[in-house]
DNA sequence: GAAACTTGAATGGCTGTTTAAAAAATCGTT
DNA sequence: AACGATTTTTTAAACAGCCATTCAAGTTTC
């Protein structure tokens, strides 16, 4: 029993460590020590844990693959109509516990590296075919079918690049405002 | 004369050698020796033209700038109505010579190790603020006061989305149809 | 006492940059 | 045109530093 419960604690506290550290210091850049220094551990225990680098960085994003997956399925349970479910995918993306500027900054780092390590670019393919047909199946349900594909590609669009500039952001992020301004699009485009 | 002109020669071909190499390696990864094996020339060359890594990357990315500039001033030449002028922003961002593969996804390492480097986030500024009022100059003189700020951060923000989605593309991009998609989107926000 | 956990130190490899010396290009003069 | 002098360009080799990973030797937990 509490074999496995030391091993997750952690496992969680290393994966927060890390996230903190790819933020401040960039992912081609950040060292095991610093991340290591970060969670208060030794870079040993890292490799102890997720066995290299490159394990600790497919946990870390696999961890916040899990949260956006969570929040997804929280806002499907409360959702009537497909626009409701619409609004449910985008907010998900906004919730409060994941659009922060850390883990907006590290999925951005995971998109730009994702294509040079074959285990993320595994993650990257999966989680992306996964919102892609969450926003097909409620699009479909709105709108005539030829019209389809450019409601999608321009609502993922916009998803992506609302994140892309909260990395940026220096101050803290408003996730309520930014699920309210995803709305606003999504009226845009489903009238 | 000729004094200036090998050096500007080996100028774009290093250049030139950077976006390839960082597209195929990545940002973080690539080495100062594979960038030079692309241009058929030796690290050390690299640094005597450039000074470091770091200012090869700031050229290569004001090289990039410069190109981006030139699609907007020359779309702005043709353009007569605020709406055309909106078309001839969007269009810049899409140009034949701009929108391929390997641009894009340098442009993305760009973003993500923006925050990192002091001289690479000079030009994040720079550039940034430059296309935001871009944006609003033209919003203004088709929206009410009011909804500007809304459809500039959605406009901005798909574009950067597209970006996104096409630095990890496998086949060539098409930008023309990105073109007359981007339209549509702009047609979308400003009825 | 055994299994799980932790880490300091060693390892091996790789990287950006510098240096010094050679090669090539340019220029002034004849 | 030719040629020596001077400047510009090139690179091989050396340098100095850093990093992920391993391992053996401890410490803690059960």
């Amino acid at each position: 029993m509490s074999r496995k419960r030391i091993r997750d604690i952690r496992n969680e506290e290393l994966i927060e460590a890390t996230i903190v550290a790819v933020h401040q210091r960039g992912y081609g850049v950040v060292t095991m020590a610093e991340i290591a220094k970060e969670a208060g551990a030794s870079a040993a225990s890292i490799n102890y844990y997720f066995g290299s680098k490159e394990g600790l960085m497919e946990a870390t994003m696999l961890h916040l693959l899990g949260k956006l997956r969570q929040a997804m399925i929280a806002g499907y349970a409360t959702a009537r109509t497909p626009r409701e479910r619409l609004y449910a995918v985008m907010d998900a993306n906004f919730a409060d516990g994941l659009f922060t500027v850390p883990q907006c900054s590290i999925w951005m780092q995971f998109w730009a590296n994702a294509p040079y390590s074959t285990r993320l670019s595994r993650l990257h393919r999966i989680n992306r075919s996964r919102v892609r047909s969450h926003f097909l199946a409620e699009l479909r349900a709105l709108l005539p079918a030829e019209q389809v594909e450019t409601a999608r590609q321009a609502l993922q669009c916009y998803m992506d690049g609302v994140w892309l500039q909260a990395a940026q952001a220096e101050t803290a992020l408003k996730p309520d405002a930014a699920r309210s301004a995803a709305h606003r699009v999504v009226d845009l485009v489903i009238p």
